[in-house]
DNA sequence: TAATGTTTTGCAACAAAGTTGCAAAATAAA
DNA sequence: TTTATTTTGCAACTTTGTTGCAAAACATTA
């Protein structure tokens, strides 16, 4: 599974290093959406602060990872599937993020439907989050 | 404009203040979402920090503004329209960011349609923010 | 309108989140 | 293995937000 996420680190010309692979790991094996305390515990605080905070800009800027915006104005950051390119994401899916658990879903099935703008207005990104209870926990 | 404002803190049960009464009319005459820096500069740096990030929690509370999560990560505040209830908003309109001139516009008349979550999912809010160029900067 | 009780404000101190510069270490290329 | 490039960790700093508490402002009643 190491190799996996070395090649994924390669195909995006970055250079294969603990921190980045460790990271993209726990992407891989955590289908949800992480925040940086998140990883930050998770790596068992191997990892500098700095470290982890450009790690994952430089994961946004490649289109490995994508951010959500959280009405509670936390970061989070999840996977993006595979047809995402540097410089533009199409993760045009869902999010749920769950008040009691606090886990995010990205609801891949679920896309964002087609917003009619007022006339002049150019969309370029757009996030629907839903907050609520999870089935878990509901 | 002021005995506006002033009816709808005493309306919200809220002693009528100055930083209270200023601030409300900061949103009534800007149709569009404040950052709480915004407010410190339109006020002329006249209150504290610390009494406008209350002023605006009591706000969010009452009903009076509501909150709008953005890509970025800085919170938002917008005026509510007169059905929110404390504890309740019924903000369920989309919110559209511009990246060039950072103008965020309420699209009062487009609701966020209805998304039909999976089995055991339950909703309790639903943000819909799009982002990109307005009339003005596209 | 003056006196009283309650609420709000501003200050100080603190905590959390994020950024920047730079030397040392790790990685890639030769 | 050597050299060049990239990344990391540290330190210092900025920005953003929170908390406790005394002083000031506000609301209430007489």
């Amino acid at each position: 599974m190491n190799t996996d996420v070395s090649e994924i680190l390669k195909r995006n010309q970055l250079s294969v290093t603990e921190s980045r692979r460790r990271i993209l790991d726990l992407f891989k094996n955590n289908n949800g959406a992480l925040a940086h305390a998140d990883i930050e515990k998770h790596t068992g605080e191997q990892f500098d602060r700095v470290t982890i905070y450009r790690t994952l800009q430089t994961f946004v800027e490649k289109g490995i990872v994508h951010t959500i915006p959280t009405a509670d104005n936390s970061v989070l950051y999840a996977l993006c599937k595979d047809d995402c390119e540097p410089g533009h994401h199409h993760d045009n899916h869902i999010h749920f993020i769950c008040d009691q658990c606090g886990t995010t879903y990205c609801l891949d099935h679920l896309t964002i439907p087609q917003v009619s703008l007022p006339h002049g207005f150019r969309e370029t990104r757009t996030d629907l989050v839903v907050s609520g209870k999870c089935d878990k926990c509901a």
